[in-house]
DNA sequence: GTGAAAGCGCTAACAA
DNA sequence: TTGTTAGCGCTTTCAC
């Protein structure tokens, strides 16, 4: 008559030991068809509802895996969680969440929250504001998994799931020059991330592969935002020999560069080619629609789980060697960018 | 030489018990200021991390509320998992994220699962597809304190923060009214979601308050979907009387009638009013920028939590009465709808 | 103010 | 195949 019905009721009305019921709900080897049917009754007879708790603390193991992202509002964020979380569900996890807000004590409390709650794993993808990693050393040396994702640190040998920034920031000016654009420009972001830094030497690379020299003052660093697309664009007009097309280092930058360009009258894709970073949600609705570099979040969350998996697996044997997977940057070309018929 | 530290670690390494650096460790009233020093330091020094799941069991709470939503790649739901969790995470909560994908069968696994870790509450947000209402009986009746969010349902007594979509529906309805719309359409949502039955007769509310006799021809009855927003312009196009704007039940469906209404080269706003409702971050950038209700997101997850809050302090108590909290809903005017120069 | 002892519900040795 | 026993690490009576 307990809220609660626990083994032992079940053992107690079948006039059987708790060790018994227990592995009969755990699908062990070495008990009888019969018992076992016995028990699976009873059980939902009696309403009887597992105690993940007390079974995680003698088992050891949570069968929860957290995750730290900087914010849930975030579409990218959401979008990677999503992938986890399926994967998990799939391969019977939950996922605790933890948001840094961006900022590096919260990071810090995260991992710390989820140390103290044993979880079986952490992922991470880590706040843009940086002080030091003592954190995720300590979650390292005390054993728990760990994986980066999107955004992680060469310093940290962890197990991470990365984009090829370098590539996608390449495939998109090499694409503006495919389409015949002359002087192609380049709104980056803060160069103390790697995922930015990546994809200005992208397209660096890609000028230099077709023969033309890059032209420092084609680049105009912004901080990933619509503003900073307005401005660039203002930038870039005013110069005596202004570029023709732009690559954004984001998708909102993209956005605000296609909105001083239509406030000033330049036709796009006609006269002035614009390709952006990310696939946010908004692009394909826009007009004109927004050529960008998908980032295959989805994707990207369910390989992050997997590593995960692969490391709870292997908690026992050392570790020797560190995995850092890298995703294709997805090329989607629309008609912010779009000026030949073909491809 | 242990990986984990204990309690009882610390007892014996200052020759007391583990009772007394629990108690220390918990700023129970009745300890000595020197012990709990003490107790604080050798605890900082050898790296003593408290284990959840062990206090956990014995105190019978986890310090995790559970939160299941149709998906974290909705940017409306990340938005109020935002909310939610910067509430929690000030009020030393941790928040458990599982997604239902819309579909009843994983909101039920949910709720199982949920309950099976023992968090001390579950929010929820319904999800679309609906077939019975046992699991969250189920949680009821195991005393698990239980708020919904934005989706909600009258037949369960249950706890929730909505926003007053009645009132949404009558202003977006009475917008168009004012800019001078006289035949005004709405594409409504499935019915057995209160939300969405709640925009329709905020809907009739605002004709019948402005002296038009409702139609109901132009009520097309979509599912949330830029598709169904397409459909319902062909279906409305086709009328005898056909409409000259709509109230779309959200923000996707109104993208889809935007865009029909752009493949029949009809003037939006001049000879086609849209509005929608949701304010998805797209809103702002499409052409033209479209009209739509706020949710004041994040603050709902706040509202919620706070709810949550109450009802686990109050858990011993018997509850005597449901809170529904109503949050206003705030309309945001572009041009989508905008024809007479002033508002 | 501190200690002794019990037990939250489960699982896993080891026996039988 | 099943039962016995002993904890996982913590909190919480009840003594003193």
């Amino acid at each position: 008559m307990s809220l609660n019905v626990t083994i032992a009721d079940i053992a107690k009305s079948l006039n059987t030991t708790s060790a018994t019921v227990s592995r009969a709900l755990n699908n062990h080897p070495g008990i009888s068809t019969k018992t076992k049917k016995r028990v699976l009754r009873t059980a939902e007879k009696l309403n009887y509802r597992r105690n993940s708790i007390a079974s995680a603390l003698r088992s050891g193991q949570t069968g929860i895996i957290g995750v730290i992202i900087p914010s849930a509002e975030i579409n990218f964020f959401g979008s990677v969680v999503h992938g986890i979380e399926n994967m998990a569900n799939q391969k019977g996890y939950n996922v605790l969440i933890y948001q840094s807000n961006e900022s590096w004590e919260h990071e810090q409390k995260g991992i710390e929250t989820l140390l103290n709650a044993r979880v079986d794993g952490i992922m991470v993808s880590m706040a843009k504001e940086k002080n030091d990693y003592t954190h995720f050393l300590n979650a390292k040396q005390a054993k728990m998994p760990l994986v980066f994702f999107d955004r992680s640190a060469d310093e940290l040998e962890i197990d991470s799931v990365l984009i090829d920034d370098h590539r996608g920031g390449y495939l998109a000016t090499k694409h503006l020059i495919e389409q015949g654009y002359k002087r192609i420009a380049h709104i980056s972001g803060p160069q103390h991330l790697k995922i930015f830094k990546a994809r200005l030497t992208g397209y660096k690379a890609a000028l230099k592969d077709n023969g033309i020299s890059f032209d420092p003052k084609l680049v105009f660093n912004g901080d990933v935002s619509i503003d900073a697309g307005r401005n660039a664009i203002q930038y870039f007009l005013k110069l005596s020999n202004p570029p023709d097309a732009v690559f954004a280092v984001e998708d909102f930058t993209a956005l605000g560069a296609l909105k001083e360009l239509k406030h000033n009258h330049i036709a796009i894709p006609e006269d002035f080619g614009v390709i952006g970073f990310a696939n946010e949600a908004f692009g394909e609705h826009i007009t004109p629609s927004l050529s960008t570099i998908d980032q295959q979040t989805v994707n990207m969350g369910k390989e992050a789980f997997q590593l995960m998996l692969k490391l709870i697996e292997e908690k026992d044997n050392t570790k020797t060697s560190i995995v850092n997977k890298i995703l294709e940057p997805i090329p989607i070309f629309r008609n912010s960018s779009l000026r030949k018929k073909n491809t």
